[in-house]
DNA sequence: TCGTTCCTATCTAAAAAAATGATAGCTGGG
DNA sequence: CCCAGCTATCATTTTTTTAGATAGGAACGA
C-alpha cells in the first residue's frame, strides 16, 4: 500500500465512480480499475461493492477511509516541513472571535508584521464556534476563541486568562446605583459572551433591563463609559491609563465566575509553519505583557 | 513525493549512509542514490550533505525526518484498520503502575477476557514514567499511569479519580493513638505514590518515623491492618466489605489533597485497535461500578 | 607512499510497473 | 429493446525502477 494508491481510493471513494475518479486524477478508467483490484488483493479485503450504477464502500473501505485522508496530511506537512526553512514567510491564515480582536489584535499582530515581514497576515473574525469549524476544516491554521474547547483533533493553548470588571463612570460607585433608564449596557458585540456575563451580572446585582448599545471599537466604548452613558464589561487587564486617570470605575464581578479564558486552537495533525510558530511566540509575550509591542 | 521515496530517505538517514540503507532495503546503492537524488530535485533542496565517510542530514532534512516518520505511521495504520473488522481480537499490550495493577486490574482483566476470548492480552508492570515511555516509543498500546500528565503526542483519559483514606484496625479512632513502636506502614510499593503521601500524611499528624512493611497484594494488606499489624492507605472505593463488617477503620484526610487520578495513556497517532477500544470501555465500565464484573 | 577499504555518482541494459485505448459485459430506465 | 453509464479485461506502449558494473574521492594503516 502506498499513498498513491491511497489517493486512488480516496478519489473513487469520494466519486463514488472510477470513471468520476479517473477523470478527477487525469487517468483512464481502466487504470482506476487495476490499482484498486491491485490495492484490494493486497489487503486481502474488498474495499468496494460493484454496483452497475458505481462504488459503494465496504465496511473495511470506510474504515480505511479516514486515514487515507491522514496519509495525505501526513505527506503535505512533509513536503511543507522541508520547504518551510524557519524564516517566517508566506501566509498565514488565523482567525480570532471579535472580542479578542478588538481588544488584543491590533496590540499582536502590529509587532508582529513589524518583525515579520515577509508574512501575509490575514485575520477572519467570526464566533468562536464557526472558528472552530473552519480550524477543523483547514480552512485557518489556528484561532482565537472562548475556552475551554475540548475535541481530540484540536490544541489548544491558554493566550489569556483575563479578570473580568464592570466599567461605569466615576460617579457610579455601586451598580445598584445605575439609573435604569439611561443608563446603557455597551457592548462591542451582541449577543458576545461578554453581552451575556453583563446581562446575568447586572441581573444578580438588581439591575434590570438596561438597553443594548453596540459599537465596534474599544476606544469609543470607553469614552461613552467614562462620559456615563452606560456600562460595559471589559478584561482588567486592557483598561490601564483611562482608570488611572479616574475617568472611569471599575467594579469588581468576583463571585460571578468571571474569568475568561482565550485560546488559540490548532489542529493537531496541522503543520505549524515557522510564521505560526512565531507569531504565536508573539502572542505569548503580548499577552505576558501589552505593553511590549 | 511518496511514502516509498521517505522509506528510503529513512533508511538512509538512520544508518548515515546509501550502501547500509541500500542492505537494508534489499536493494543496491545505485537504486538508493537514484530515488534521494530525485526526492531531492523534487523538493528543490539538498537534504543530505555528501561526505567521504557517509551521508549527514541537512537542516532541511533533519525537518522531513519526523514527518517521513509520520507518514510510516500513518500508513500502518491504515493498514491495521483495514484489518481490524470490529472484532476484538489479536494481541492488546498495555502496562499499569503496579498499585493500579494491585487495585483494579483483576476487576477489568477477568471481565474483559472473559466477554473478548479472542484477544491475547499482555499488561507490563512498571512505574509511570517508565511506561510513558514505553508508550511513546510505541512498545506499550497503552498504559495506566499516575495523573497528571502532559505531553503533546500522548492523550490521557481518567479512569480512576479516588479520595484517598487511611485506614487502621478498629481500636485506633484517631490516628494519634497510633503506638509509633509497634505499628507499621503497609504499603504496594516502597517508594510508590501512596507509601510518599502516606508517610507525609503521618507526618503532618504527628506520627512519625512509623517502620515500613511491603505487601504484594490487597487481600494481605487488609488482613494486616485489621489484625492491628499497622496502617495504610488505599482509594476509598476499593475497600467496601471490610469496612461494612467493622474489621478496618477508616480516616479521611481530606485536607492533604489525597486525590489521585488514574490516567489510561496512549500516543495521539496511534492506532485503536478494537480490542483496545472494548479494553477501555469495560475499565471505564469497571471504574464507574467495580461490582459490575 | 602505496594499497586497501569504504563511500557516493553515474551509466546501461533489463525488468517491472503503470498508463493507455479498445472492447466486452452488465444493468436500469426511457 | 436499445441506450446510457458503469466496471472488467486485455494487448500495447510508455515510464519507472532495478541491477550490475565502473569510476572516483578520501581516510587509514603498513
Amino acid at each position: 500500500m502506498d499513498a498513491r494508491d491511497l489517493k486512488v481510493f480516496e478519489a473513487v471513494a469520494r466519486h463514488a465512480g472510477m470513471n468520476r475518479a479517473a477523470l478527477e486524477l487525469h487517468t483512464v478508467q481502466s487504470n482506476v480499475t487495476t490499482r484498486i483490484r491491485l490495492l484490494e488483493s493486497e489487503l486481502g479485503t474488498a474495499l468496494f461493492e460493484r454496483h452497475t450504477k458505481g462504488m459503494k464502500l465496504t465496511a473495511a473501505g470506510a474504515r480505511l477511509l479516514p486515514h487515507a485522508f491522514e496519509v495525505r496530511t501526513a505527506l503535505d506537512n512533509a513536503r511543507r516541513a522541508v520547504t518551510d526553512d524557519g524564516t517566517p514567510r508566506g501566509p498565514l491564515n488565523i482567525g480570532s472571535r471579535k472580542s479578542t480582536a478588538a481588544l488584543h489584535l491590533t496590540g499582536m499582530v502590529s509587532s508582529y508584521i513589524a518583525t515579520h515581514p515577509l508574512v501575509d497576515v490575514s485575520v477572519r473574525i467570526e464566533t468562536s464556534s464557526v472558528l472552530i469549524d473552519m480550524v477543523l476544516e483547514r480552512k485557518l491554521e489556528g484561532a482565537f476563541v472562548a475556552g475551554p474547547v475540548e475535541h481530540p483533533d484540536l490544541a489548544g493553548d491558554v493566550i489569556f486568562d483575563e479578570e473580568l470588571v464592570v466599567l461605569s463612570s466615576p460617579e457610579i460607585t455601586d451598580l445598584s446605583m445605575i439609573d435604569c433608564e439611561r443608563t446603557k449596557m455597551i457592548v462591542l458585540g451582541k449577543g458576545s459572551f461578554y453581552h451575556q456575563h453583563l446581562e446575568a451580572i447586572l441581573a444578580q446585582r438588581g439591575v434590570k433591563e438596561l438597553r443594548l448599545l453596540e459599537l465596534g471599537t474599544l476606544e469609543v466604548i470607553m469614552g461613552c463609559v467614562a462620559s456615563g452613558l452606560g456600562v460595559t464589561l471589559l478584561p482588567d487587564g486592557v483598561i490601564g491609563p483611562l482608570q488611572r486617570e479616574g475617568k472611569v470605575r471599575t467594579h469588581d464581578v468576583a463571585g460571578s465566575d468571571c474569568r475568561v479564558q482565550t485560546l488559540f486552537v490548532r489542529r493537531r495533525d496541522g503543520f505549524v509553519s515557522s510564521a505560526l510558530a512565531a507569531f504565536l511566540d508573539n502572542a505569548r509575550a503580548y499577552a505576558a505583557d501589552p505593553t511590549i509591542n
